[in-house]
DNA sequence: CTGAAAGCGCTTACAG
DNA sequence: CTGAAAGCGCTTACAG
């Protein structure tokens, strides 16, 4: 198949290739006939701009990188759907970047995406301090955030209030009588980790309950690290009657050990989730959950982004918004229930 | 930020921007020193070359288009995955497109695809007689299929034996003692539907075993029409003993109606489901399923897209690779055992 | 309203 | 081993 072109157009339509390409750039200034003439020959053969060529001239690709650290985990698959179909609407394509939270991998990728010129990247994880990424705040390349943010104060990023959001699950579990709260944190190098921490500490603290150091477990936002985490919980010699795991994945890894340990969930143990993933609600798990609202979050970061890159005045300031999570009662937390 | 091009690194190294692009494409015809030289001026100012107007000459933009139904399912999002993975250490790049099984969006992906001169595109869902892609047989684009396939001879596939998978689900139920079997389908107009179903109606046949007509429930690949249809086999004057859906999703939410029905599983019915995503291993479901070789499948796809647009000789033949599945046995099949 | 010319940042024969 | 020239398929001032 021979390639079309806006020469060929041209000539046959009998005008120069600036007239096509006026018309195909929706340009005013064509006089109807030509307009309708060309546009006919267009339609005849079918012919398609090559993008290629228009991106070397214009300097805009109309591609946006997105760098998650897993598309398998149902959060990232959730948000990513929703990033993908706001960006189309828009015009964008969506160039997809799995780091397994490697990184390396995230720098490598982070080439790709500069070398095939993307009009800006958006970030599903980002380590707090990760320096290739300050970079680009300085360089002043687009770029977007979205549930984890960096230190930077002139970074971009949509995120949930995580602080917030343990503070409602341990208030949630104080309500019921629970004060020998177990906590399966997450790395603290991201600032889901750090803050949901962050707030489990602080709002202990101000319930005055149980702060047992042992009480605080590195679940490494991993199912198998929350696995034995739980496991730890459940051995020690004082056992805690409710457990918050920084995330559901965790969460549910955390039941399954409660499970086959011989623990029943909510009698025995208390246990919340958080992202209130699908999988949570699910008739076999019901998991009661902090809910960040991520479809909010996923449609916001891609339309910012896009905003940004087109230069709309008022978006050129810096974009920092903190969407407020909730609390989804389902079957896993109960009144506390002291067994010993 | 001044974007640095090939003639500046020229200018600057004392030479012309052939031989700079020579060292780029790492040609051997280069006098050592010069490239060196070169390769120095290159590190120091971090000139990266603009893949943009490479592209404009070479044809190949190293980007494929992967379309799919919906990357929250969990099938997709894994083998998405996998795909995404194989295709970057081959030096590509993945353009993702969630169509939700809406033609209209798919051919609209198409053209977007075709417009920004990807140099393949696999499709994870295709109706076995879709129109517009197969012409893209005739045209010579290179594409590929997995998971499902079209009718057409010539085109490109991995695929697993669907018919096979059902008839290994059918003799374990057949070998525990069951002879009312249901099954509860998914749209025909998918290979997979229509061969998952002929693979049931002929090994009923086959094993001679009760072949009544509201046995096959259409379930459409649907969480909400399969628990419709699990409903409608329970309440009939006389219900299956065990249930084979057409795929996870179909029977862990036919799973979710017989538990709310006040049946037991497999006490009651016996079940099996299809694809064997992660979720069915997890403890509070247990499902067993038949596994088909995904990652192989997506593996194969990726790397077999790739051959085949590098053009080697023995890649320019079709591809049409079938896999075998098999049975994975979990908690959710027991002997027949009739209450009534 | 329309066209001729220059140019985007590269690669690729063609010479030497 | 290296360079000058042409060209990929477009857009964009500049003229008229």
């Amino acid at each position: 198949m021979i390639k079309i072109t806006i020469v060929d157009i041209a000539n046959i339509a009998g005008v120069s290739k600036s007239t096509v390409s006026r018309v195909i750039n929706k340009n005013k200034h064509v006089k109807k006939e030509t307009r309708d003439r060309i546009l006919k020959v267009i339609k005849e053969f079918g012919y398609i701009p090559d993008n290629i060529a228009r991106s070397l001239i214009t300097k805009k690709t109309f591609t946006i990188g997105l760098i998650i650290p897993d598309i398998v985990n149902p959060f990232y698959s959730e948000t990513s759907k929703i990033i993908e179909e706001t960006l189309r609407k828009l015009g964008y394509s969506l160039i997809i970047c799995n780091t397994n939270n490697q990184s390396d991998l995230q720098n490598k990728y982070m080439d790709i995406l500069l070398q095939r010129q993307v009009d800006g990247i958006i970030f599903g994880s980002v380590k707090t301090n990760d320096k290739n990424i300050k970079k680009f705040v300085e360089q002043g390349f687009p770029f977007i955030t979205y549930h984890r943010h960096l230190t930077n104060k002139n970074s971009n990023f949509v995120i949930s209030d995580d602080i917030e959001g343990i503070k409602i699950a341990v208030k949630h579990l104080v309500d019921l009588g629970h004060k020998d709260i177990a906590y399966i944190s997450g790395p603290t190098s991201f600032s889901t980790g750090f803050n949901r921490l962050k707030g489990f500490i602080e709002s202990r603290n101000s319930f005055k309950i149980n702060n047992d150091g042992s009480f605080i477990q590195d679940g490494g936002f991993s199912e198998k690290k929350s696995w034995l985490a739980t496991k730890k919980l459940l051995n020690s010699t004082n056992p805690p009657t409710a457990i918050i795991a920084a995330n559901d994945l965790m969460a549910i890894s955390a039941l399954d050990c409660i499970l086959q340990h011989g623990f029943s969930v909510p009698k025995d143990i208390s246990l919340i989730g958080y992202d209130n993933i699908n999988l949570a609600s699910h008739a076999r798990i019901q998991l009661t959950t902090i809910s960040i609202a991520k479809k909010k979050m996923a449609n916001l970061a891609a339309e910012l982004l896009v905003k940004k890159i087109m230069g709309k005045k008022e978006e050129s300031k810096k974009i920092q918004i903190k969407l407020t999570p909730k609390l989804i009662l389902r079957k896993t937390t109960d009144k506390v229930n002291r067994i010993k």
